[in-house]
DNA sequence: GGATCCTTCTTCTTCTTC
């Protein structure tokens, strides 16, 4: 009950807050049960010694004097007196409007052989109004992450200053262009092994490519790198960071850095939205004479820890779809009432 | 030449006990 008194949200959200939260604790309960009984924890299919040094460095920077009396003033002094919440009866899951087709219905074809492609996004054909799978995820946030986000950021800056905290985002942004980069070439050469590069790299990069060495020995075939995508009736674009075999199967790869382990699917948050977005788009594309049912999300660390790869089956995908036409439907109805604010204040 | 776009990242309670 504490946690939801803290929660600076609205009747509705607080309620999904006390959904997740029961959700959570039964989980916790559920796991904590079955350790109890059987030694097994979720955890365990982590290598902690393999982890180590990326666990150690992500523990270190985290020593909290925190009371809830401290967080208790701190929201406050953030995000405002308490809203107390109404009772409402728990929410239906949200299914889209319409459910848009994942794959074409015309028969799949494998993609023809030779060199990768790289479709360059051209925005300038008279449609630059088409928004970008980044744009719609970033405008749908829901209210628990753009808060969970709030408090990071201003943790952040209290510790590092604003100036700092810039700094330390674009070093971020900056690693992970550089290791795409980098990737880039490798899948391009036809090279999936890192001992087959030729061109120096940072210290930074050679430790995410380290971190991947194992996975690119399962990439083969890629058929299009860092190439464009649009779906033909969603008017959505993108650019899709790999389309390659992985252990013999195409998927839409995504590749991502990340300063802490993201050992499950569930921590790479709205990433599998993304890559089934950018699949559907792929599907409908006719520049591209095939389909993609699978997607693999790749977490590269710096330290040169295994990367954690995640494989989405096609279930899966179709799972991420709908859940990427809601947030698309989001979208929509945000645009048109900005639209219709709008009309309203110069009439 | 300047502005804009697509990306690149960032989130999930906390403490005690065994």
């Amino acid at each position: 009950m504490f946690i939801l008194k803290r929660l600076p949200f609205t009747g509705s959200i607080s309620v999904r807050m006390l959904q997740y939260t029961s959700l959570t604790f039964g989980f916790v309960v559920a796991c904590h049960r079955s350790t109890s009984r059987r030694g097994a924890s979720p955890y365990n299919s982590v290598d902690s010694e393999r982890y180590s040094s990326l666990v150690k460095s992500v523990i270190s920077s985290r020593t909290s004097s925190q009371t809830p009396d401290t967080i208790h003033d701190e929201d406050e002094h953030m995000f405002g007196p308490v809203v107390k919440a109404h009772t409402q009866s728990r929410q239906q899951r949200r299914l889209p409007k319409v459910v848009h087709p994942f794959l074409r219905c015309e028969e799949t074809r494998e993609p023809e052989s030779g060199p990768p492609v790289r479709i360059v996004l051209n925005r300038d054909q008279g449609r630059s109004s088409i928004p970008s799978v980044t744009r719609i995820l970033q405008a749908t946030l829901s209210a628990e992450q753009l808060f969970y986000l709030e408090r990071w950021k201003r943790r952040m800056v209290a510790e590092l200053g604003e100036e700092g905290f810039k700094e330390y985002t674009q070093n971020l942004f900056r690693q992970g262009k550089l290791f795409h980069s980098a990737l880039e070439e490798v899948l391009m050469s036809g090279a999936t092994r890192q001992d087959e590069k030729h061109e120096p790299q940072s210290s930074d990069v050679m430790g995410y490519m380290k971190s991947i060495a194992y996975v690119l020995e399962d990439v083969s075939a890629a058929r299009a790198i860092e190439s464009s995508v649009q779906h033909d009736t969603l008017d959505y674009l993108g650019i899709v960071d790999c389309v390659a075999h992985y252990r013999g199967v195409l998927c839409v790869i995504d590749w991502k850095t990340s300063e802490k382990p993201k050992p499950f699917l569930s921590n790479t948050y709205d990433n599998p939205i993304q890559v089934a977005a950018y699949a559907g788009a792929l599907n409908s594309d006719a520049r591209y004479k095939y389909q993609v049912e699978n997607g693999l999300i790749v977490v590269a660390y710096k330290d040169g820890s295994p990367a954690h790869a995640h494989q989405l089956n096609h279930e899966l995908m179709l799972e991420y779809w709908e859940k990427w036409l809601i947030r698309l439907e989001e979208f929509r109805e945000q645009r048109s009432n900005k639209e219709s604010a709008q009309q309203t204040q110069y009439s």
